[in-house]
DNA sequence: ACGATATGAATGAATG
DNA sequence: CATTCATTCATATCGT
């Protein structure tokens, strides 16, 4: 998408039905034309996921926006709500990774009013901060009436329909701190396990210390996990 | 994930020697896209977790179960505690997030009994990408003793029963978060679980591990898996 | 056809 | 437990 290059998508539109094989299990009956496992967006769904993505700033979307999101892209073709995830996620994620290539520019801790440059025909209008959420209409379909119809800078027609698009700042700030700290202190800790409770498997007893952090946490613990630096593992376990 | 598809999944069954961080990075290294750091379960451990998962109903293992489970799945490849843990925790999450993409989900409470799989829109299909798992996972009621099911061999002891299987099939209100002794300020702990057979710190361990209850601080700061060990096999595999 | 690229899908790992 | 990130696989499509 980042890229300039325009590979362009067919409009598949009728892509069979997602459910993938069909729950058949194993079997995956292909009599017939097992039509793409995979979603073939329609240039309609693109339009306006990408849309909601770089006008919006809808970067990850919840299941609750999923649903309307899904339900409104149905119109222009098959979809399910996965689709919609996943696109997002893939989404992001590759114009991050993009980035990560070409650490031109560090991050900036500034975060000024700035949205992802619209990569695609849409121009970098609206406002683009609607902030607003979903404070009326439970209902299913929350319909803010504007949404994506809003930046009409889109020459293309078809309105895209009442997504809630809450604002979500788009700070890529993300950058910074990357990946996190495993913060643990390293507590002498002896361990003599010996003969008592047999915890060896696969013959080699080792030293099999399973220690337990537990986490202070309010609802869960976590930190759980053992870690035994020293296994002899000689298993190749073919298939 | 589930999918009845037989693609996907590259049986990276026998990972490296363990030396993680090491090579990856920025090696650029288009040929060996392997020695990732994370754990790849071989088709056997996904089995057997899936076994736990539908035919137990286990959803949340203890540390104990998961100390269990991850000795028991040794034998077929590389294994530690935190990627049951994980594995679990996803398995669970993804369920649950692809319901929630559907409208179609209700929340309904009542207890009736519903295949944990078969979802609408998600993943229609169970489990078994691997081809094999002749169960069904229509009863999920803990059997005591047999537990997994062993497919094959298992030449060395490998703890023949009083396994796993703790069934937990309690979907909600399962209380057992294994809340122990957490507010030691003290690191230095040795817990000695042979001889004696006493086991030292903690409360209710089994009979094999002494586990240890850490609290690092008030703070927020999770703990993490601890990194010590006995390097033995200290290869890095760095090029 | 084949290779490169784009991208949907999946999942391990981690955080809050 | 919900959400997110990173990484990887699988496949669709295009370029040559």
């Amino acid at each position: 998408m980042e890229q300039p290059q325009q590979h362009h998508q067919q409009l598949n539109e009728d892509a069979n039905g997602g459910s993938k094989g069909g729950g058949g299990g194993g079997g995956s009956s292909l009599l017939c034309r097992q039509s793409s496992t995979r979603w073939t967006p329609t240039t309609e769904q693109i339009r306006i996921l990408k849309d909601l993505y770089y006008n919006y700033g809808v970067r990850s979307p919840s299941a609750d926006q999923i649903q309307r999101i899904s339900a409104r892209l149905r119109q222009y073709g098959k979809i399910e709500g996965k689709n919609v995830f996943y696109w997002f996620q893939n989404h992001k994620a590759r114009e991050r990774q993009k980035k990560r290539f070409v650490p031109d520019h560090h991050p900036n801790p500034n975060p000024l009013h700035h949205l992802p440059a619209a990569a695609n025909s849409f121009g970098p209008s609206a406002e683009s901060k609607l902030g607003d959420l979903p404070v009326h209409h439970d209902n299913k379909y929350p319909n803010f009436g504007s949404a994506i119809g809003l930046p009409s800078s889109s020459s293309s027609a078809a309105t895209p329909a009442g997504l809630v698009a809450f604002g979500q700042m788009a700070n890529y700030g993300y950058g910074s701190t990357a990946t996190m700290e495993k913060n643990f202190r390293n507590c002498s800790i002896s361990s003599s396990c010996g003969g008592g409770g047999s915890p060896g498997v696969g013959g080699s007893m080792s030293h099999n210390f399973g220690w337990i952090a537990v986490d202070p946490y309010p609802y869960s613990s976590r930190s759980i996990f053992d870690k035994q630096g020293c296994n002899v593992n000689e298993e190749h376990d073919e298939q």
